[in-house]
DNA sequence: TCTGGGGTCCTAGGACCC
DNA sequence: TCTGGGGTCCTAGGACCC
């Protein structure tokens, strides 16, 4: 089985914000530079899509509401999702806040169904639990999920695609090819722009073009391994297994300025900060990895990236900041930057070394190993990788001090009203950002189960008003 | 209209080793 | 004396996904 939440973030918001249901919502980048993440259904009617520039999307439709997202009350509906989805089958591989699969092969409701013998019995069970699924799904979080149903992942994916939204679609084992065959070769999951006009360019318009074509013809024409999957998944065969538990490969942080930038020790300010969100993350998961990257998109919107690797595993600021600091000293920044990121791979389970060095470290010499938080290595290794830290702002032990005043422009407006944000004022109770500017907020009173809701409108250094954590949304059915 | 942020996987070339 | 073939690791770029 294939779900996917049914425009996630939009829906989220129209659950928890009365008056936007039935109207057009964009959640996504609100800036000059923002791109949409999640359009509701009503704001697709007018040509609004995801990852369409949110310049454009104010222009087809300047009526919508331009939300710029809460990703804690995403991260909790889904988590309340996944949770329901675990009760069907201990595999689960989710593949984003809103999407997983689920082998239902391991299902215990299963058992028996599953070989083959009696197909029929087989499809009625998996509707059913199917079917049982999604009400739960909308009694528990108030959403709706569509979920496609297959002999593989491929299938099940393409099936959860074709009823949505609210959609339940089983294709019966020995039908795969058959619907596939019509389907414009874009349907296919891998298949984006470049590789549907090479694909079109050379006759294959259709899945089943493809699935006509010799295996040796497909390769040429998109490479060895892309082409091998291709040919199969044209024919509907599919053989990847549902994975439960995937190692993360990289971490990174990257940000698009709001204007492009050519000043070095601005450029070097952005990377102290990237590197530090890195080195949070990985310390907090518990990796750390070799090979430092960076990452510049320029003005003319092309991307260039400079890697660096080191001998020994690294998750800490000042040692990732250094090395990424050192890369951008090469690129020639002169006609201006406009996006930086910085990543970190060839990632290994630091948790573990550190056991080990730990361990090793105290009996050897009867003390703690002491670093960083998170940080176990040797400290001769990190005077190693760290030698030569001499970034721009490159942040020495007094590093952790949040105090840095904004490093370029005037200050954004603040954090807790961006528009979609929840807040509480002190007299009038919960409501959440319509708008800000000119000193001003406006905010709805408001919540998940209360009618449309009243506006006001507060400076925004009212001491009365404050951010506050997303609402709870409680089940309304009692079956 | 002017293009986010987080990822995965693949390819190709060069260095290096046996 | 000039040269094979296979393998690994690293770097850079690119397609694609949500």
């Amino acid at each position: 089985m294939h779900l996917d939440l049914d425009a996630f973030f939009a829906a989220v918001e129209q659950r928890d914000k009365p008056s936007l249901r039935g109207k057009p919502v964009v959640v996504g980048g609100t800036g000059w530079r923002g791109v949409v993440a999640t359009a509701s259904y009503e704001a697709r009617v007018f040509g609004v899509g995801s990852a369409m520039p949110t310049a454009m999307a104010r222009r087809r439709a300047p009526n919508a509401a331009y939300l710029s997202g809460r990703f804690e009350a995403y991260r909790t509906a889904s988590a309340q999702v996944m949770a329901l989805v675990a009760e069907l089958s201990p595999v689960v591989e989710p593949l984003s806040l809103d999407e997983a699969y689920v082998d239902l092969a391991a299902a215990p409701r299963m058992a028996g169904l599953t070989d083959g013998a009696s197909p029929d019995a087989a499809v009625a069970t998996v509707r059913a639990l199917a079917g049982e699924f999604r009400d739960r799904v909308l009694q528990t979080t108030g959403l709706t999920v569509s979920v496609g149903l297959g002999t593989s992942k491929l299938v099940a994916k393409i099936a959860s695609d074709l009823d949505k939204p609210d959609g339940l679609r089983v294709v019966a084992p020995g039908t795969e090819a058959r619907l596939l065959a019509p389907m414009p070769v874009r349907k296919l999951p891998g298949v984006g722009p470049v590789t549907e006009e090479r694909l079109v360019r050379h006759g294959y318009t259709t899945v089943g073009a493809v699935a006509a074509a010799e295996l040796v013809e497909v390769v040429s024409l998109v490479g060895q391994a892309h082409g091998t999957s291709l040919h199969a998944h044209s024919r509907g065969l599919d053989p990847r297994a549902v994975v439960a538990h995937r190692e993360s490969k990289s971490v990174s942080a990257e940000e698009t300025f709001p204007v492009n930038l050519t000043d070095r020790s601005l450029l070097g300010a952005q990377v102290v900060r990237l590197a530090r969100r890195v080195a949070d993350r990985l310390q907090r998961d518990g990796v750390s990895g070799r090979t430092v990257t960076l990452k510049v998109r320029r003005h003319d919107f092309s991307i260039l990236s400079r890697s660096s690797t080191t001998a020994h595993p690294v998750d800490d600021g000042a040692t990732i900041t250094a090395a990424a600091a050192t890369l951008l000293s090469g690129v020639d920044v002169s006609d201006g930057i406009r996006l930086l990121g910085v990543g970190v791979s060839a990632l290994s389970d630091f948790a573990q070394q550190d056991l080990l060095a730990a361990l090793e470290q105290t009996e050897a010499e009867g003390h703690l190993v002491q670093g960083s938080a998170g940080g176990g290595q040797a400290d001769d290794e990190l005077e190693e990788v760290g030698a030569g830290a001499s970034a721009p702002g490159a942040a020495g032990p007094t590093a952790g001090a949040d105090a840095s005043p904004a490093p370029y422009g005037p200050l954004p407006p603040r954090q807790a009203w961006r528009p979609g944000a929840d807040v509480v004022h002190a007299e009038l109770g919960p409501g959440w950002v319509q708008g800000s500017g000119a000193g001003w907020v406006t905010v709805r009173f408001e919540g998940p189960h209360t009618p449309v809701g009243p506006v006001r409108s507060f400076r925004v250094d009212d001491e009365a008003l404050s951010p506050a954590d997303p609402p709870a949304w409680t089940s309304t059915s009692t079956v």
